[in-house]
DNA sequence: TCACCAAATGTAACCGCTTACTTTTTTATC
DNA sequence: GATAAAAAAGTAAGCGGTTACATTTGGTGA
């Protein structure tokens, strides 16, 4: 009934060459005559035949896809880097299997084992957390049977891997300042998870520019999340129910900015009016809203592509470096105001 | 430098057994004695052995991978569905190949073609659009090559794929009617393209609306868009412009709700105040900030496990059926109050 | 016309696994 | 303890390609 894929031989045969010369035309590995290569084409043609790349990978030990994994498929963040990275992979003729952690470090370690039996042909990664020992080694394991890692947006204890990332600390530092020289003194944060570099960095960049200004850290403006809406809004919460609350938040992602967002909504607080919002990653949807809402903002589509980028590399070169390279993207300002001093204060 | 990974015959060696006794006790595919199934185990963990799944499937002929096709893997409706996809074929213990054809043919019939090299187990595919007769063909020839295929939101011109929808016509025609009955006479419609299902689907739903309260269709509030934002928002901007303009817009999709949005703010429009517009498909980030935009509402999440579900029991069945199976999903109506009658009208 | 060499082509081993079939071992029965 | 049947283990042939190496072909100059 359902008709089988034509393989070499039937190729072969219907040309009236071997297979090895039907293998070097479809690969113009080495050179063939003219009068077989019409042949072949024209078996090719005539029995439709692609050639089955399972079978290639099998015989070359070199596979065609790589593996990508993003803690967060539903995070615009997220998806725009899978869209630089499918793009990329495609003008390199690579398939792109994806894996979602959905945060989970459990999840992880799976998909990591599930993927060592794929035999890809490297792997980029945004691991769930950055001192998860056995993520690691899995993913040490991996560079070292060949299979090049490299690391998205959040890093792990271990310079040997190649990385991209934005110059968050940079940003963040520059939002916050911002924010200070519009005449805030009580700034707050609603960080990520402090074993991630973004979150670390971000927090940093609001450390430094406190500093700088000669404003004292209060650890009770430090409200720490997990770059998820739930827990942003609640922290959001009780930062807006201190005896004295923040007159200015800064949020360390767009899941964050949500969780602010949501919260400034049960208490009534409007942005610009009662309080100050400064986001990071720019939000399409608020955009479009004419929210005005002030953040700092990365290509991820960029970022997603550079990701690519380094991964072909692996490819090429023979073995591997000891200390991975890092690409740091620039991060830019978006301000639209909501960094102001609020106007009924 | 780079150690290889130890293969089955590497097992046998160490564990003192044939390499048929390996597969046999990898795949528990028939008994083994106690003594050298152990004697394997302690081989497999010893040179930390991960069957190589390329290898096994040339052999079996039995890919362990589906594909996944979606037109843009930015829509928040398709990440979800991603999202419900790959948890399902997890599950399943499949992994999933994307690829993304932004809505755009040619790289649709591309991207199909290098999907016939790797030999996919299946495909779940949003066509971009329903009568491109060369995607129809590529399809119908996984089909008939043993390589199932359902059509998740789009369809195309054979009703012998499997298929997951919603039932849009359905649920646009209650919105529109939920607008007449708030007293609207001039209801306008950004359509999506159609030549697609969804898109002629949505239109009808508010044809038969507008017809049940016995209200004549004028062409021009019958917009015709492409399910995404820059259209949407030029066609707006000309309905607004209208000598009679409507009071009234129902989207047809998120992307053109933003089109909508960013006209309005344009022109200095505020929903629920100057004018009524009720969406297709809910956008979390409005929600989130209380906006109160009526939307129709569909689990996206669900069709893609469904669409899983589907591909699944296809693998299990030996032949094909003559008509594909359809699975409809119920939308629901979330009213927030943009479909009242303005206020400042 | 013949030797010679490069170009073209073919042969066969291999990639790492599954599995039909064969052989060996174990167990049960008398 | 011999024998048959059942269980366990092994052998080898694929799966569909690539490619090193061997062989054939064709063109050139003497």
């Amino acid at each position: 009934m359902s008709k089988q894929e034509a393989n070499i031989y039937e190729i072969a045969k219907e040309a009236g060459v071997s297979i090895a010369t039907v293998s070097r035309v479809m690969n113009r590995s080495a050179s063939v005559s003219e009068k077989s290569t019409k042949k072949v084409m024209d078996a090719v043609r005539k029995l439709n035949y692609v050639p089955n790349s399972t079978a290639r990978s099998l015989s070359t030990s070199l596979s065609r896809s790589i593996g990508i994994v993003v803690p967060d498929i539903n995070n615009p963040f997220f998806s725009k880097i899978l869209q630089g990275v499918t793009a990329a992979a495609d003008e390199q003729g690579l398939q792109v299997v994806l894996y979602s952690t959905d945060e989970d470090t459990e999840r992880e370690l799976k998909v990591l084992h599930t993927m060592r039996e794929h035999r890809l042909r490297g792997i980029i990664i945004t691991p769930v957390s950055e001192h998860c020992k056995e993520t690691l080694d899995l993913l040490q394991d991996f560079e070292l049977r060949g299979i090049p890692v490299v690391l998205v947006d959040r890093e792990v204890d271990d310079p040997h891997f190649d990385r991209v990332v934005a110059q968050d600390e940079d940003g963040v530092y520059q939002a916050v300042c911002s924010m200070l020289q519009a005449g805030h003194k009580r700034v707050a944060i609603v960080t990520g998870p402090l074993h991630s570099r973004p979150g670390k960095e971000r927090l940093r960049g609001y450390e430094r520019a406190l500093e700088d200004f000669g404003i004292p850290l209060r650890q009770e403006y430090i409200r720490q999340g997990d770059f998820r809406m739930e827990r942003a809004c609640e922290e959001t919460l009780e930062l807006c129910s201190l005896e004295e609350p923040p007159t200015a938040i800064f949020s360390s992602n767009n899941m964050t900015t949500y969780g602010c967002l949501k919260a400034f909504l049960e208490l009534g607080l409007t942005v610009g009016r009662d309080i100050s919002l400064f986001g990071f990653d720019d939000i399409d949807a608020l955009k479009w809203l004419n929210y005005k809402l002030s953040v700092v903002s990365r290509d991820a589509y960029e970022m997603g592509r550079r990701a690519m980028g380094l991964l072909a590399d692996c490819f090429d070169r023979e073995g591997f470096s000891e200390v991975g390279r890092r690409e740091s993207l620039p991060t830019e300002l978006i301000l639209r105001g909501s960094e102001q001093w609020p106007e009924s204060l």
